[in-house]
DNA sequence: AGCTGCGTTTACAACGTTGTAGGTAAACGT
DNA sequence: ACGTTTACCTACAACGTTGTAAACGCAGCT
């Protein structure tokens, strides 16, 4: 058995109250009994017990993160960024996946009711509206990625439209007029497709370029595989292009992987451009231009943001947009 | 504030007790209580509190995995894997990162002590032996990754040697005779770089292929860019070779880069194979072979070895290897 | 000498749950 | 009819910590 309070406090002849101070930096302790105590405990190697900590105090140092898919390497980064910014208010990360299977999720969400977490950083992939409500934490919660019109709580966004827009000029200024929209949802307004798509044709109307309802391709997911099959299905339909904004990186990989298989070059057939800049975009063949959507900075403010409200913060929610860029690589270089 | 079991034996009229009973499927309560108590239960919607579980029972229902880099898309992959075998046995898992300081590791493994996991799977990357005994831990504790001799703990294992024996012999059935060795470590041994060197060396030397020390190539880290860099540095050379034996996925696809780039074709010119099965893997161009270590598998045992263990199970360290296989993609394809 | 205030320490009671031991009533065996 | 088992339920204590309130000794002041 681990050895307890009582057993330091016995060894140092205190009180268990004295070691807790100690344990916790209270002030006022005497310099010599303070070291008696530091002793005492580095001699039995105690530790503090989190479970009595936690019950005391009602506080367990954990927030969880709620995310999609660990697989997808733009969250498996967003995790690592969460739980680096986190570890820097001491705080360690319970990360919990959403398999997208409506019993899972909401047994997942379920599970946040437990108390095991202090608070909740809440990445939303697909959230509509009537889902929004179902988020009834009794912890502050932060949510993070797609915008959401007077959300009920704090969120950090992606600049979805904004960044797409950019991407999408990025393009237009190399000479690219025929560009293919990759990665949309039928129907979706308001989640990140639907976002982007709204940047992009933003970017077209303001260049004064015909919006092609053929240059849509839509797709169920952002994985690679259904980047490549709906190029495939483009390529087939003998749609032409000269250019491509895929609504992520890997989308973008997996058309790409497609289009040099198709006999065209990138960039000089097609120019790609992807959003999220996952590692890995500096590495493919070309190398792929991608927006940054500030992933690190989005963590750092999200944690930021949920401890305030930990502390006990009261003010309306706010809505923090973080700052994204262009990252120009040899997908769309001009020859 | 949440409701206690208290308020649910009040609503109910019975005793906290019973309550917790009822909570925990204890089998003998008469039928019309337990729908009394479930029946509050519902209507305060009330949780059991886990911290106060936890200090009564002395167990957390969380284990902790401790991984080099969640950012490597093989331990993300490996994360994935194994929260999902634990949610099978209805835990939590806390992710731990080593960032390879000294100092932050320290920590870690201090802070694996403070009991807030009842479990440890600790996937090891480099570790060498006077590490082992640091990892002195007051729970159960399963490895994972490379084989450590008489460890002491049970050991969930790679198949190093062998799996770069197979990679190794599949480029030589195919007729390559120059095969580069590509991510060896410095004088290493015992990790993962040491044994599958070792594997790559025995298969040549079963096939009678002499050994050439200039056709291993020696890296710092196993990342994309380590596997460009050293096989930039392996071209300007001038060495000549007909295959490539790249010590991880990531590696490979960073030198398949380079040789691409360099005008070579793969397979034709060289062919390549890589050790992981990454998802990216399927998606390169062109699509990389490689070796599938099992890594589902060995998330599952793993959390099975682990989950005996915290039930007591007291019996001799084991050692478990999983499964490997060699998966033929394009870039060993042969003519 | 007595009062006040400060720094330091302590006793005690919680936090919400579960293990132990025991108690009551009905069912059973003789 | 009487002990004995069985099914069900309860009281109480404990897990290891921290918040509260109070006590202690000692200085400085009247």
């Amino acid at each position: 058995m681990s050895p307890t309070m009582h057993d330091v406090a016995r060894l140092a002849g205190v009180s268990i109250k004295t070691v807790s101070n100690v344990v916790n930096d209270y002030p006022h302790i005497r310099e010599s009994t303070r070291e008696r105590v530091r002793a005492a405990i580095a001699e039995l190697d105690y530790v503090p017990n989190k479970a009595a900590r936690n019950l005391r105090s009602g506080r367990s140092g954990a927030i969880s993160l709620v995310m999609p898919d660990l697989r997808n390497p733009y969250f498996a980064e967003l995790a690592d960024d969460v739980m680096r910014a986190a570890a820097e208010h001491g705080l360690t990360v319970l990360i919990e996946q959403l398999t997208g299977e409506r019993e899972q999720e909401l047994q997942t969400l379920h599970g946040l009711r437990q108390r095991a977490a202090d608070g909740v950083i809440y990445s939303v992939l697909n959230l509509d509206l009537e889902d929004a409500d179902q988020i009834d934490v009794p912890v502050p919660l932060v949510l993070l990625g797609d915008r959401i019109f007077h959300g009920p709580a704090d969120h950090v966004t992606i600049q979805n439209a904004e960044g797409a827009k950019a991407a999408t000029e990025h393009l237009l200024e190399r000479g690219r007029r025929r560009l293919l929209a990759l990665g949309a949802h039928e129907g979706e307004v308001l989640g990140s497709a639907g976002l982007r798509l709204h940047g992009y044709r933003e970017a077209l109307e303001a260049a004064g370029v015909p919006f092609d309802p053929d240059l849509v391709t839509h797709v169920g997911r952002w994985h690679r595989v259904d980047g490549a099959e709906a190029m495939r299905e483009v390529v087939a339909r003998g749609v032409t292009f000269d250019g491509v904004v895929a609504f992520n990186d890997s989308l973008a990989l997996g058309a790409m992987r497609v289009l040099l298989d198709a006999g065209l070059r990138v960039p000089e057939d097609v120019a790609i451009i992807g959003f999220d800049d996952v590692d890995e975009t500096r590495y493919s063949q070309p190398t792929l231009s991608t927006i940054d959507p500030g992933r690190a900075e989005i963590a750092r403010r999200a944690v930021e943001v949920l401890v305030e409200r930990m502390n006990g913060l009261a003010s309306p929610p706010r809505e923090i947009a973080a700052p994204f860029s262009v990252v120009a690589r040899e997908s769309t270089a001009t020859g």
